[in-house]
DNA sequence: TTGTAAGCGTTATCAC
DNA sequence: GTGATAACGCTTACAA
């Protein structure tokens, strides 16, 4: 036959890995009775399932998952393709929402593979899951305006759901879990338009993704429905880093006629844009105000509650929170790939201490 | 047999899902032939050879990763067990290391399985990974001073390797790869005293992590070998979040006796930090100096290599970095479980405009 | 309620 | 250089 056994024994006393046909011979069973005893089968009686159970506890068994995978035809494994930008860079907003997928896919059983991948070579990483039969399903992550890798995945019929939606979301039907984030930034706009703001600008993320997109559809719906001008030198699109943050807000307040409130994309860049208004003595609110879409990032979080400083206004969604529920999700739909499951989260607005009147009010 | 099949067929037009047996069929060969071909083996025909490949690649063919690890005994996955901190906080560094070793593992055929698990459940969690045959080896996260995992798993039998090193690494043998914290902060410590500072505070990560610990050290040998005082009240320890910098650094700063220095364990909480001392009013590096320790995450870097502003000193090593090179350690010893594999990388200093002699210098 | 046996798609031994 | 064939450790139709 020929297996090396790379593995140990999976025990932790020295002797033989403990397998189903070792714990059925010495339960004197079949190896029928005692998979189907495991997996929780109804046919098998109450007093010999107890009896396997008791035994396979004491024996410290646990199926091989290889093996059972090979047998019943899936994983239990759930792909997730990362994205990485140049010099490598993984989104830090993902090692959030693996915390919430993770707590998910644990109490079901499920795994989670990763592969992070240049952004071009996203397609052939799917088309290699799917023939390897590696995993059952596969999350894709941030989509972009056009979006090849929906139709690809429905052709290899490798079930997916999408963390948020594509450029056509709303002519194909494919599933996904997305945040209203025209919805949210529309409404940090209108708070700032309300006190009495106009020259307002917008620091977003590459709008080549599509939530960055709808954020930029947010801000300019809400400013066009005050009847205000959009300014192109108000507005800047770069990878949702603090630095980006930092430097575009240093553009912004340099200007000869400066916004007087500017509206971000995310934390990490209004952290920046907080920097740069500090560095140049510049004070929030009364100075500048500002307002952010927030992934409530734990990192950025205080541990308690007390957060213990004025700090922004923000329009919130936990991406955390989108991690656990894009995992049933997942799972639902590996039980049924038919279903057709859509989702849009409602973030919440939270008014805080960097927004205020400007000094020049009209 | 009943197998669902819920797997797609892994092919682009419908059909079935071309395996070993029709592609061996279909070219007259047996699949032991096949197989010896596709997986490089001496003895097969360079004639037959190629024949195989482009059958192989014309059929998209591709070995099911699952039937081949059940036969090798050997599945090409590593595990990753990331501890979770309360409320779900997976550390943000993790997210960079793992573009590193992603990379690594791409290269070389091999996948990466993710558990985030509450850090009081990780030893069960490696036990499973044993027993279930999931991972041919896991990588220790942030291990602690007190570190059970090194005895379990050299118990189970399952390679590893630690990313750091453990409270008692002199006198156990285990593979690990880790930074000179202590080095990194003497150096860092040390710059600030011969700029003259004595008033020298140290914001720190948890210091029940080796890490931190190593860190604080790295602080405590510079002061003392400067023959200065080490003030408690000038040492904060928590969780590596800007918040913590931020609330840390207001308190030092608010102080009777302030110190004129602050060395911080992060570039999250130096960013707190910088905050802190902004909302103060406090310019750096005039009313104080901060240098900080600096894994070179890429979320914090800007795009270009145009850091457009004067920013921190730092003591620098590249989490990516690590995380390639852990990933290489990984594959080593899962091909030879008896080596010894133990390497400390050397943090670069990088001088930047955050610091300079103390206004009272004596 | 339990058991028998086929089969999942590979790899590896051994013979040719 | 190539080919039968027996594992690998499970799941599941089918039989009893």
């Amino acid at each position: 036959m020929g297996n090396l056994n790379r593995w140990g024994d999976g025990t932790e006393v020295s002797g033989n890995a403990v397998n189903l046909k070792s714990l059925s011979r010495q339960l004197g069973l079949s190896q029928t009775t005692v998979s189907r005893a495991l997996n929780g089968f109804p046919e098998v009686s109450e007093r010999t399932r107890r009896r396997v159970q008791k035994a396979a506890q004491d024996a410290n068994y646990r199926p091989s998952a290889i093996a059972s995978s090979l047998a019943a035809g899936r994983t239990r494994v759930i792909g997730h393709v990362i994205p990485m930008a140049q010099h490598r860079m993984i989104n830090p907003h993902f090692s959030d929402f693996l915390a919430g997928a993770s707590e998910a896919y644990a109490s079901a059983g499920y795994d989670m593979l990763l592969r992070a991948v240049p952004l071009d070579e996203e397609e052939d990483v799917y088309r290699d899951l799917a023939r390897q039969h590696r995993v059952d399903a596969v999350v894709v992550h941030g989509p972009k305006l056009e979006e090849p890798r929906i139709d690809l995945l429905q052709k290899l019929g490798l079930p997916f759901v999408v963390h948020g939606r594509c450029g056509d979301a709303e002519h194909k039907s494919y599933s996904f879990l997305d945040v209203d984030n025209q919805g949210a930034m529309e409404v940090a706009t209108r708070h700032l338009i309300e006190l009495g703001h106009r020259k307002i600008a917008l620091v977003n993320g590459l709008e080549t993704m599509r939530f960055a997109a709808d954020r930029r559809s947010g801000f300019t719906a809400a400013m066009e429905k005050a009847g205000y001008d959009i300014r192109t030198d108000y507005m800047h699109s770069a990878d949702m880093t603090e630095p980006f943050g930092h430097s575009a807000t240093r553009e912004l307040i340099t200007m000869d006629e400066p916004p007087t409130a500017v509206v971000y994309g995310s934390m990490l860049m209004a952290m920046g844009g907080m920097r740069a208004a500090a560095n140049a003595g510049i004070k929030l609110p009364d100075d500048l105000s500002m307002v952010t879409y927030d992934d409530a990032l734990s990192f950025l979080e205080a541990e308690g509650a007390e957060r213990d400083d004025p700090f922004l206004t923000v329009v919130r969604s936990s991406i955390q929170e989108a991690g656990g529920k894009l995992a049933h999700m997942l799972m639902e739909k590996i039980e049924h790939p038919d279903r057709l499951l859509q989702q849009v989260m409602q973030p919440d607005f939270i008014n805080a201490a960097s927004t205020a009147s400007p000094r020049d009010n009209a």
